[in-house]
DNA sequence: TTACATGCAAACTGTTTGCAAATAT
DNA sequence: ATATTTGCAAACAGTTTGCATGTAA
């Protein structure tokens, strides 16, 4: 496991070359396989997304590609090691990953189990109470959870 | 944007007498049992409270009850029904429950899995963005994640 | 007496891992 | 050539469930 822990690329949305694709796995520290390629793909390739491992999978398999549900895990570890998603922490059944790694929150329709980012000027937090001794904090995650009305 | 269910009576922690322990079971529509009346007794007996189930277990073994691991996991759940307890989305990796099921958020030690309530005053959360067409917000979680410094 | 609660072990879900075969450089 | 990556199936953790037995009312 050699990853190479770089700035995370700005990386433009919107379909992306395969040249480009390639690039963005070089910089990772990642071999542009096949699988990788065609993860990144439908990640990177159209704007900001939110996806489960297991549904990542069915919809690399509905592509046509043939990916490994524990390569999918594998690969998103990479990519998150990578700084190319962020793990969400949303709700305990699954693990979701955004592809949006820039400060922003959540909303999350809880009977879906469907996410939404909530755009990143418009929440702001503040009363925040001092950490414990020693402690500093790394990251705040807020989640507005809806329901039908 | 803060609903809330009506949490049905703001009881009295510090160590809580079989009576009250019972007659708050009882309200809740359970069966006072020996199990339940261990598990509330460690969970209501003494302020508010951060468990998982797995330690929620280890914890009545420890004194001396003899509980099941299956009859915890079932009797938090009836807990959370019946709005003594909140279930907490922090770590996809395992289930926290919350005794205090008052409006207020967390600390959350990454390292250690610890967790800690933020005083309920201290933070505020505004700019919220309207919810989508047809779903309104029942619930505000900010989790503030904590490392080393 | 009878409806509810418990314990056990087995089932299940989401995720991770070990290892031989395949692939990228 | 060789280091990395993959797929598979088996392992795994946390959680849930079916059912016979035990218990509260």
């Amino acid at each position: 496991m050699n990853e190479r822990h770089e700035t995370p690329e700005p990386e433009t949305p919107e379909p992306m070359s395969e040249t480009r694709l390639t690039e963005l796995l070089r910089r990772a520290g990642l071999r542009p396989t096949r699988q990788r390629l065609a993860l990144g793909q439908l990640l990177f390739g159209s704007g900001d997304r939110h996806v489960s491992a297991e549904a990542l999978h069915a919809e690399v398999e509905a592509a046509g590609e043939s990916v490994s549900l524990a390569t999918v895990y594998n690969t998103l570890h990479q990519f998150k090691r990578a700084g190319l998603v962020r793990e969400l922490a949303i709700d305990g059944s699954r693990a979701y990953f955004d592809t949006n790694v820039s400060n922003h929150n959540h909303f999350f329709i809880e009977d879906a189990g469907e996410l939404m980012d909530i755009d990143s000027g418009s929440i702001r937090v503040d009363g925040l109470p001092e950490p414990p001794e020693g402690m500093r904090i790394s990251h705040i995650d807020v989640v507005v959870r809806l329901v039908k009305a």
